[in-house]
RNA sequence: GGGUCGUUAGCUCAGUCGGUAGAGCAGUAGCCUUUUAAGCUAUUGGCCGCAGGUUCGAUUCCUGCACGACCCA
């Protein structure tokens, strides 16, 4: 500890400042200062205000924040002090101050946290500012932030220390405010439509609803092992069997899968199941929900600046057929379905196939390859193959091919949706598929849920459902290409730090 | 999992064709009552990511490891 601080100088510093307050009889860490003003509502109060009016007006205010700019003459000095809503100055004097509390001005560092009292006025240049009549500490800060006009640059630190990121960079929390009114609008959409907000369980005994790993834990009591939840499907759609014909969920899926710039292992999905409708549906209720969030961010343009590309959401968006996709925008011939051609090429991309797989799954990673990243503005694709949709109605039409389709915008899979199977007997057999995969070592196949099942059997009304991936739409519409500047905490390996 | 790059002061970054390091900001001391990255003067601060190897000598070259960024699977 003491070598530590003997490492440390700054902190050092501080931690004597603090001892000294404290030897002087000031309270620490005090927490019966009450501001009753915050820094953005007295710009939007009082910026438009003159000078005269505004000493005329003799306005005493308080706030409390933390100390954010310190510039000190002598027996002056300027302030600038961040609540949640903003800055604002602060202009200490000797004359206007007592002399402990001008003392302890003097003593200030960057990154404390204070309150002051004070009357509003505007300095030569016109802003406004407060004139303390008291200053006061209320968290002394003995940790020095990063430097005030690069801030934290260092990604790594960034992500772990959020906290720090937080306080110097305005961005992160512009983007995170942005993050919650997006969810807002989703909720608020899907309620405005009569949906029913549920939660299900995040602990499954076994894995479904997609196709991932699970991470695994232990219930002691129980002595069972239990698994993080990939995906919340078979809990709703038992819940529209039990009569909730309109739910939908905002929570975290875990899955244990390596990260990059667009997977972390626990992302947040909104999930939804809509009685009497079929996947058709889906696809207007989803550009319909895109509307109402532009809407609600006040996005008149209905375009989106993502990196390099401008994304135009115009409706109707583009439906494109899966087995076309490969053809027209992938670039392979008609005899696509050729199962040797399609490992083979599969092979030469680079793609991590195996004997094992079914035709279809070489084909989704073909398409995978070769057209998502051509996807740039919104695109549904429809007429994804039975084999690799184990919980979609199949086409009337077509057998082979399901009633399903994917949402891709700037090359991301962003929805996923389908009219839901609800005939138990198909269902049944696609289970026994799966687990016929599972055997053959693809750890991603789902497992037997016979109660499932048994709910299916009560009867599943005809259903159509649908995920969106809230994180990625988050990204689109903060212009971030990487996941982690989306989730306030991204996953980071361990590091040895003291 | 593979490849490329990175890791130097609290922060942002230089640098050493191998001779144990430098700037700006922050800090400290001083001057300064309207500043806006305030200014001026002086000054403190470093296991140069970790572990080996080569060498008289390694922060620098080599190998391995850790963590991260990006690209690919």
């Amino acid at each position: 500890m003491i070598e530590m601080e003997d490492r440390n100088k700054l902190i050092q510093r501080r931690i004597e400042k603090l001892e000294q307050f404290k030897s002087q009889g000031m309270k620490i860490f005090r927490n019966d200062f009450l501001p009753d003003s915050f820094a953005n509502d007295l710009h939007s109060e009082y910026d438009g205000l003159e000078l005269e009016k505004l000493l005329d007006l003799d306005k005493t205010v308080s706030i409390a924040g933390r100390v954010m700019a310190y510039r000190s003459f002598g027996k002056a000095g300027f302030m600038k002090v961040k609540d949640f809503t903003g800055q604002i100055q602060v202009y200490a004097e000797k004359n206007s101050l007592s002399y402990e509390d001008f003392k302890l001005y003097k003593k200030l560092d960057v990154g404390d946290i204070i309150g002051v009292e004070g009357s509003l006025f505007k300095t030569k240049t016109g802003e406004l500012t407060i004139k303390a009549k008291k200053i006061v500490l209320l968290t002394k800060s003995i940790r020095p932030l990063p430097e005030k006009w690069h801030g934290l640059q260092d990604k790594e630190l960034r992500y772990r220390q959020r906290y720090v990121d937080l306080i110097v960079n305005d961005e992160v929390k512009e983007t995170m405010v942005k993050r919650s009114k997006i969810i807002n609008a989703v909720r608020d959409f899907m309620v405005n439509n009569r949906f029913v907000e549920v939660e299900t369980p995040m602990m499954h005994k076994l894995v479904g609803g997609a196709t991932a790993k699970p991470f695994v834990t232990h219930h002691n009591a129980l002595d069972i092992d239990l698994y993080l939840r990939i995906a919340p499907e078979l809990y709703l759609k038992r819940l529209v069997v039990g009569g909730l014909e309109r739910v939908f969920e905002i929570n975290r899926n875990f899955r244990n899968e390596g990260m990059d710039l667009k997977h972390n292992p626990e992302f947040t999905m909104m999930e939804f199941y809509v009685a009497y409708k079929n996947y058709r549906f889906l696809l207007d209720y989803t550009e319909e929900m895109f509307d109402y969030i532009f809407e609600s961010l006040g996005n008149k343009e209905r375009k989106l600046q993502f990196g390099e590309n401008e994304i135009d959401f115009s409706r109707p968006w583009k439906r494109l057929d899966f087995f076309e996709g490969l053809k027209t925008i992938g670039g392979l011939d008609d005899d696509v379905i050729n199962r040797d051609k399609a490992f083979n090429l599969a092979l030469e991309l680079g793609k991590s196939v195996n004997k094992n797989m079914s035709i279809e799954k070489i084909l989704a990673e073909l398409f995978d390859a070769l057209v998502e990243p051509k996807l740039i503005n919104p695109t549904f694709v429809i007429g994804y193959p039975v084999a690799i949709s184990p919980l979609a109605r199949r086409n009337d039409e077509n057998p082979d091919i399901t009633e399903r389709f994917e949402l891709f915008i700037s090359g991301m899979e962003v929805a996923n949706g389908f009219s839901e199977l609800n005939d138990p007997f198909d269902q049944k057999e696609r289970f026994l598929k799966q687990l016929e995969e599972r055997k053959m070592g693809d750890e991603e196949a789902s497992m037997y849920d016979a109660d499932y099942i048994r709910a299916l059997e009560y009867g599943l009304p005809p259903t159509a459902g649908e995920g969106i991936g809230i994180d990625r739409l988050v990204m689109l519409f903060t212009n971030h290409d990487s996941i982690r500047d989306v989730i306030l905490f991204p996953l980071m390996k361990d590091k040895d730090d003291e």
